[in-house]
DNA sequence: CTTGTGACCCTAA
DNA sequence: ATTAGGGCCACAA
């Protein structure tokens, strides 16, 4: 007879939008991005702060760089580890004096 | 159940 | 360029 989930489920620890998220950065290709509110959206949500939470707390084993703010920065906090990948995988950069930006006109993942 | 919290987003000043 | 304010919403406590 079928149950729900029981106690002991060797599973979860992982919420389920918190899985889903993690399952859209995967999917992004290596070189490209999404913002934070892109992938929300892909998921139906307007919470792109949910986002960069579930990335502050899961995100460490998935490329995590791939996801960025809508003006093409860097996670805050992570720029420096950040741009390391932008340039090993040759993601557009756009200079600007000590800064930096992701081009998102060329590398933006669309779905 | 209620509340506080953000690796955010947008507009206005 | 910076700051302030409102909106967003899943999650942890």
């Amino acid at each position: 007879m079928p149950e729900g989930p029981h106690r002991n489920d060797a599973v979860a620890t992982i919420p389920e939008f918190a899985h889903n998220v993690l399952d859209v950065v995967d999917s992004i290709p290596l070189g490209k991005v999404m913002t934070y509110g892109d992938v929300a959206a892909h998921l139906g949500s307007r919470g792109a702060r949910v986002v960069g939470q579930v990335m502050a707390r899961y995100g460490s084993d998935v490329a995590w760089w791939r996801v960025i703010r809508a003006d093409g920065s860097a996670p805050r906090g992570h720029e420096q580890r950040a741009l390391t990948h932008y340039v090993s995988e040759a993601t557009p950069l756009v200079l600007a004096g000590d800064e930096y930006r992701v081009d998102l006109n060329e590398a933006r993942h669309r779905l």
